[in-house]
DNA sequence: TAGATTGTTAATCGATTAACAATC
DNA sequence: TAGATTGTTAATCGATTAACAATC
């Protein structure tokens, strides 16, 4: 299978969603410009990102609704639970596994630790914070393959060492740092400061 | 002067973010291979995206560690401090008033909103969480500029035509839905399921 | 059959990388 | 001067868009 692009695959995951809703009226199908439509893509894109994973459609009627969900999802990973953990208890941690639309989405925060003690014990959503020194037990014993570091700048590092000694192959990152992590594992940043950073300056390059 | 993507922009801040370390030490310039190098880019596109500003470099010495750091500073807007309001203060509202990183990096967030009767009234860090009503007079009075909306998807699309009606021209969407805004706007959204999904995707793919 | 719409190939666009003359 | 490094132009790469034959 030839690399299919980041864009491509979160875009598949907007058309999923958009399925989804489209699945509870009672249209059968559609085409991929009314699709498109709906969120804000050209058909050609729609077409392009589908015919990565193979042929869904008919030619002159469009897409089944239901079927092309299943599909995808399938291909997503949607027909299946993830099992999270969260490392670092803070105000972003706590806000994350107090989140409703993660488990709506299929992923389950069964896991949370932190350093301060004064967290420790601490149960959010459930979820009793655990000390550091779990995480690799805990981690192994709840099944967990992605975490989700909120730890300040300062400890992100030693947290994702810690992730990758424990077996995790995939990190979301709101630390402001950029992980040294080996290549086989899987990192996304989400930095806050930065996305209001881009914001500011186009804005002040506007007005 | 022409279009600038925003990936150059984004990679701007971090240059920004290296020289204020940087600057710290002694070294007084450093080479385009050097930068690059610090925050994993080549020294060809860290070149480029300097080029679309200007010439700030000496050829066969580098550039002005000092210089270039303040005159990043200027253009990408970090020389002044920018009001912000947040609209919905759940937890995740909640835990972004409460994130020191914005305040260190220039933003100040100054204001917060919710429809509930239970959370009005409330202060976090100091900023007392106003009612939705209050939104226009409020962002007026405090001179806030940009926005972030943390309300459930249900009520995002509302929140960001109040926000417009106030005269809001950037937003931060971290609800899941896409707003429905004037072209003139400025919207990034962070969906953060999204940012999982995709993680999940290539770790399912990669296992 | 005629109209609609697919899947795919070719064209375009934009961003990254490589190369190098200019120059400190 | 010789070595280092810039700023910029040209080449490459990848992603999006347009076009259209195939086909339901």
């Amino acid at each position: 299978m030839k690399k299919i692009s980041e864009g491509t695959i979160s875009r598949l995951f907007t058309y999923l969603r958009e399925l989804e809703q489209l699945a509870d009226f009672k249209i059968p199908t559609i085409s991929s410009a009314e699709l498109g439509e709906r969120v804000n893509l050209s058909d050609a894109q729609v077409r392009k990102d589908l015919s990565y994973f193979g042929q869904f459609g008919v030619s002159g009627s469009g897409y089944d609704i239901r079927k092309l969900r299943d599909r995808l999802a399938k291909i997503l990973g949607k027909d299946q639970a993830w099992q999270v953990a969260v490392v670092g208890a803070g105000n972003l941690g706590s806000a994350l596994l107090s989140y409703p639309g993660f488990r709506l989405r299929g992923f389950k925060l069964v896991a949370a630790f932190d350093s301060s003690p004064e967290k420790i014990g601490r149960r959010i959503k459930g979820v009793t914070v655990e000390p550091m020194e779990r995480l690799g037990e805990s981690i192994r014993e709840k099944g967990v393959e992605m975490a989700v570091i909120t730890v300040p700048a300062g400890s992100a590092q030693q947290a994702a060492e810690q992730l990758v000694a424990a077996g995790i192959k995939c990190i979301l990152n709101f630390s402001p740092t950029s992980l040294m992590v080996p290549a086989e594992i899987i990192v996304k940043d989400v930095h806050l400061c930065r996305e209001m950073e881009t914001l500011s300056y186009f804005l002040q390059h506007r007005r």
